[in-house]
Formats: structure tokens, sequence, C-alpha cells
DNA sequence: TTTATTAGTTCGGGACCTAAACTTAAAAGC
DNA sequence: GCTTTTAAGTTTAGGTCCCGAACTAATAAA
């Protein structure tokens, strides 16, 4: 059984600066006397806090309080848009890409690349990645903003605890050592690197993004298939990180062979690159927006053949989100990825094979919804991560938070 | 997002407590100074904590510690005999137990009463329960222990916080407050009541009797079929508590109609009610323990169509464990209730349909174990659960744990 | 102008932790 | 057998942080 800590003083110092550091964060704008009330921490408590919060730029005061009836106005505190900012970067088969967030989670800049990263060794990648991330990391100084972590999106099956990549079969890539490798590239002194799989940190964004939505399966559909599972507010991250993995679900057992050796698998079935090669419209490695743009027009027009095979793909993958949803019991699924874009093609078949083959859909129907982040959500999400992490726990980023003197790991 | 409490100096005392209680449940006797090593508190906070519990009767001194070498021996601590128990409680189709275990999680003492539930009406079964309760209440008492809480089992579904049972198809039962209703029935006073599936805490009690097995699924064989699920040794939920239930996955869709309205579910094909009926051993209501001796003796001496019955029920079984698997990615399947004893025939097939239907089988084959725990599990783990969370926050239980004034609401 | 109300600060008190000195107990060395 | 060494557990002084209450500040209503 894994020990916790102990706790002392600077325990409770941190988790209270937390508490009231997300508090703020939620109202987006709030006197210290909200604050204590919504809380419950004194007003005294809540002041001493915040005082350290806005020393540290976390934190700071944007004028008077408006409201009627009597008293004093407040002063309201935001979050700081000088704070703290995270930073996403994506390894996706077809592109690279970064992200800057706020500690609002308001996307202050993007970088895309785009270009095949099959045909590449890793070390070509990574030193391409490594050239994205420095211009990513010279925008926030040209913002005069400090940079917390970093949160690294990649298409595969990753051990975020050791930093570790398993496998990125669409990639051809197994056993990298990402956060080695970055920090040997990359001067991140000893800020974090939260590395998680795409599709995960895409459905962490749509978490974020919605605005009541606790509990969800986000199916991100761009040349692989991944699923990030969020039940209660929460990333499930399953045994070995493969728990979303359903692009290898074999569903046909004679369907076609796949890159992992099996039979069948829903990749092979139900991919955005499996679409555009039943209707004619692939070409070469990447799937390249003009050739997703065809394929929209093709279906804004009714194209039969076209039609037809977005409809199969969908049955497909109704089929594998039904065995999901049958073991979890999640209410709502979200197409992702370049599924956001079919989903009003792809909604019907899906959901026809959910009420056939869901027990609980009788009582509770299983909604299908567009994702509501767009493209990119998965670097967003990496970055929104970062930020995340700050607004739960500063005293681990800013230490001055707690008293120097005994202060307990970070972790 | 729900919020979190403020923290404050008596929320570091609870936390500290657990911990020392925790770190004592763990090594069985140790010394202060061991504790203090093994938690990273000081010898005097730890000093300080112990004489709280031993005051409450959680923790006891028994004698001096037995060392080679020089220095002064410890005294040991061990979790107090005496000290608070944990009563489970069992509402099974064919028949109601309590279970009552102490600190440590040994079992004091078990009530079984037999006697099918489906024929009886709500309160008539409540009105057993509650006498047969009475009896284990009046067993504590007369072995001189206090009782903490009550877990309660039933073979359902439930939404635990609010205590409800909303349905057990098994029963027959809709909608009952089992909460309120024992409540009203017997005089629990402020103990808590920990509602949970039957699977769930037969799940948990294989967790806490196995010696290091924190990823695993716990199925149930009884009159229907459960799973639970644990992950990173916790207990996974789901969303509406209805994550294991696979009883009712459908497997055959042109199977028997089930008593849930839909067609070829699991529980028709593979439960222990379908196996004795296939064998011609069904004899009215109840799994009575006669007809499966009968099976056993049958399928020792091979008799070929009762081997050939089991046979089956463990391929549709493991058809719908590869779902499952593949899903969540969990390394062990466990088999308890009644499947344990039918463990050696039903292996086999569970096996072969898990090692061609699960992905990444090819390089983690999934283990299908037999309950460690025995008969009666669901009761013992729900008995446990009460003591796990006394364990776990003992001030929630003992308030005089942490300084009277100004103490932070229980929860 | 006074009064009521609300925001935020200051100050005394308390809980609890830590570190270090101290007391107690037992083996090892001479 | 007496002293030394080592380790367990207790006592004490010091510090962090929270809370409650008193206090100051700002603003609308009477």
């Amino acid at each position: 059984m894994p020990h916790a800590q102990p706790a002392g003083a600077h325990t409770v110092r941190r988790h209270n600066t937390g508490l009231v550091l997300g508090a703020i964060a939620e109202a987006g704008a709030v006197s210290r006397a909200t604050v204590a009330a919504h809380t419950g921490l004194t007003k005294a408590t809540v002041s001493s806090v915040v005082e350290a919060m806005i020393a540290a730029d976390l934190v700071a005061e944007t004028g008077q309080e408006q409201r009627s009836g009597r008293g004093r106005r407040g002063t309201e505190l935001t979050l700081s848009p000088h704070g703290m900012h995270g930073l996403g970067v994506e390894i996706g088969v077809d592109y690279l890409a970064t992200c800057l967030v706020d500690l609002t989670g308001e996307v202050r800049k993007r970088r895309i690349r785009g270009g095949d990263n099959r045909n590449r060794s890793v070390a070509s990648v990574l030193g391409r990645l490594t050239t994205l991330t420095r211009t990513a990391l010279a925008d926030a100084q040209a913002l005069g903003v400090p940079i917390g972590g970093l949160g690294l999106a990649v298409p595969g099956l990753v051990e975020p605890a050791a930093g570790l990549l398993r496998t990125a079969p669409n990639l051809g890539w197994r056993e990298v050592d990402l956060d080695g490798e970055l920090r040997a590239r990359l001067d991140l002194a000893d800020r974090p690197l939260l590395l998680g799989n795409e599709a995960n940190f895409a459905a962490l964004a749509e978490l974020w993004s919605a605005d009541d939505l606790p509990n969800f399966i986000c199916v991100s559909g761009e040349i692989g298939i991944g699923a990030g599972i969020i039940i209660d507010s929460g990333l499930f991250e399953g045994v070995r990180g493969f728990s979303g993995e359903i692009g290898h679900l074999a569903i046909d057992p004679n369907g076609p062979r796949c890159s992992c050796g099996a039979h069948g698998c829903l990749e092979q079935l139900a991919s955005v690159e499996s679409i555009l090669r039943a209707v004619g419209l692939w070409s070469a490695g990447a799937v390249d927006p003009t050739s997703v743009e065809a394929l929209l027009d093709r279906l804004r027009a009714a194209h039969p053949a076209t039609v037809q095979a977005v409809n199969e793909a969908g049955h497909w993958l109704g089929i594998a989100l039904a065995g999901v949803v049958n073991v979890l019991d999640v209410p709502t699924i979200i197409l992702g990825g370049r599924y956001a874009t079919l989903q009003p093609w792809l909604a019907d078949p899906i959901t026809e094979e959910l009420a056939t083959r869901v027990l609980s859909a009788t009582w509770h129907p299983v909604r299908v919804l567009a994702s509501t982040v767009g493209p990119y959500a998965a670097v967003r999400g990496a970055a929104t991560a970062v930020v995340r992490a700050i607004r739960a726990d500063p005293a681990s980023f800013v230490p001055t938070l707690v008293s120097q003197l005994a202060a307990d790991s970070p972790r």
C-alpha cells in the first residue's frame, strides 16, 4: 500500500492556498470576503493567503466590486494575466503543435507545424519538436510570462509517472524516454513535464471547456482512434494506461489486417484514414485538410457512396462504444478530432448501435455530441493540465507561498 | 466542481492520526519509534497521537519488543482487540448474513440465515434482517466491543451516497430507501451505514485479503452475476454504480429472454442457476448447497454432459470478460461466490476466450484465479469496509482524537 | 449628519508540529 | 561489575498557521 505523507502546518497552508486560488479561478472576479464565505475560511486567513499569491503574481487586484446595496465595496481579485502559464506540446502523427495558455485556461498563442512524422526517425522528430518548443518558450518570454511546466501529448501508450512512451503504433515508436529526451534538449530545470496520451488530454480539454459534464467518453479520430474516459470530473487512466485504446478493439474477426498484427481492429474499419480510403480520397501518408474538406463537400451534397461509407464507419464505432458504455455506464459520448466535423453523419449510426446494444439505454439514452473545443484539443488539454496542476497546488510551483523553513517535499 | 473543505490544525491531527493507525495496522506490532520512522513524523508526535488512540481503545500496548542489539526495547503497539468493530450485513437472494470483524479485519462472529428472499415482501425481508442484525449487535455487546458502523451488501444497483437501492432484479425490488428503513428499525445513532453492491464488497474483501493485488475484476456468481472492479487498490464505482453489472451484458442476441426484458443476457447463459438448470439439478427457487455439491461430484467424476455445460458457461463468461478487459486493461480475474469452487472447470474456457479476444493478451496474459476469501466474501467485505473507514480516518469515529473545540465536520 | 452594513486588517489565543535536550532501559566493552 | 554506547520514549522551547473578535475603512440609507 502506498504510504501517505505526514501533515504539518505547511500542509494546511498548502491546501488552503489551492482552495483560495481555486475559488478565485471559478468565480472569475471576487472579493476576499466572498472567497472567505465560499471556502469556509476566515477573512483573516484569506487575506493572508491572497497577499502571498499577489506577491507571487498568481492573483491580481483589478479594481472595485460593482454591487448595489450598502456597505463597503470589495476589491476584485482575478487570476493574474502575467502569472504562470502552461505550455502544451503535441506530437501528432502528421503534425507538431504547441499551445500556450494562461491561468484562466485561455489560449494565448498556438503554433502548428504540419508534416508526416511516420517516415522520420525519433531523433529527427524530437529535433523538430525541440525547435518548435523553443519558439513557443520565446513567445512566452516576449509576453513576459513564466512557464510553470510542459504538457506533452503523444499518440500512443505512455507511463506518465515514468515519463516513458511505451509504444506508438502509428508513429512506429517503441520505448522512448520522452521525459529524458526533452529534458536533455530543453532547459526545463525542475519544472514538471506532464506526459499523456493524446486522447486523454483531448478529453480533459473537453471537460474543462464544458460547463458541467462530469462523465463522458471522448473519442478522438485522427489517423488512429483513441478514447479518453472522464469519470467524476477526472481522467480514468486505467491500469497500464491501456484503458482508452479502443482503436485496437477487435470488432470484425474477418476484417482487414492491422498494423498491430491483429485482424479487424476498429482502427481499420472506422478511422478517418479508412473512411478516406474507402471513398478514394486518400492521398499519401497524411490526413490532409483538403481531403477532409472534399469529404465534407461530398457529404453535404449527399453523395450516396460517401454517406454510405461514413455511415458504415459509424456502425463499427457504435459497436465498439457499446461495449465501453456497458462496462463503464457513461451517459455521454463526445466526438472529437476530425470526427467532430463528421458528427452529423456519424451520430445516427452510432446511436443506433448503442440503442440496441447498451443495456441501460432503455432508461438512460446515451447522447452523442460533437466536440466543443474543436481541432487541436489535445495540445490545449496538455497546456491546461499544467495550469490546472498549478491551480490545484500552487505551492508546489511557487515555494514562497508556504513558509520556507521545513517545507515538506513538493511532489 | 465539488468544493474541498478548508484545512486547519484539526485537519493535520486528523490526517496524522489515520497515518499512525494505518502504520500500526500494516505492521501488526510496532514501537512508537518505528512508526515515527515509517511515517516521517517525529517521535514526539507519534507519542502524542498514540496516547490519544490508546485512550480511545483503538490501540493497545502489548509488551516489549523482542530485538537483538543494544539499546532500550520499544513497547509494542497493536490494534486493540477491544476496539471498534465493523458489522457487515448482507441481503442475499437466498440468504441473509451478518459478519463481525475487529480492527485487524479478523472475523469474530458470522451468522447466516438461509431462505429464499424472492417470494417475500420488502418489509418481511427487512424485518428478518433486523432481527438477525439485532442478534449480531448483541454478539458484539457480549464480546464487549463497540460497533463503528454497518456495511450493507445487496444484490442490486445502489446509490451509496444517498443510501438508496435503485433496483435489485433478482429480488424484484425497486427504489428502496435502505438507509432510512434500517435506521428506522435499528438504533444506529449517527453511526455510518455503508451501502454497496454485493459484488463490489466481495471484490474489496478479495483486495484486503490478498497480499498485493491492486488491479483485478472479481466476478461473483450466485444467482445473478456481478463484478467488482478494483483499480489501484480502490473500488471503481463507475458513474451510476452500474459499472460492474456484467450480468446483463448482451452476449447472445438470440439467447433466452431475461428477467430484465432483454435477450441473451450473460446471466441467462452462465449463472450458477443456468448451469444447474442445464444439467437438471435445479430445484425450486434457491441455489441450495446440496445441488452445488451434486454438480461438483459430477464434475469430479468427469460426467461428460455436466463438464460440457460448465465449459459452455465458461465460454460465455470469457466473451463478456474479454470486453471488460479490453476496456479496462486489468491483468487478473478472480472467480468468487459459487464460481470459486467451479474455477478448475471454468478457468480454461474463460482463458481461451480471453486469449483470442483481448488485444493486449499477447503481451500480458490475463490470469484467472479462484477467490481466496471463499463464500460469504460480500458480508466480510461490507464489515471490513467499516473497519477500513475507521482506520483511514479514526477521528471521524472517535471525535476525542482531535481537540474538541472547533473541530471541522466529520463527513 | 448619523446609522447600518459590509470589506478588510490587526492582534491575542490555541492547536499542533518539529527539533533538541533529557530520561529510561538494555546490551556491549573492559 | 561498572562504565559506555545505543536506542526508546518524554519533556520543553520555538514556530507556523488558523480562528475569533475587535478595529478601521468605505459606502448607502435614514
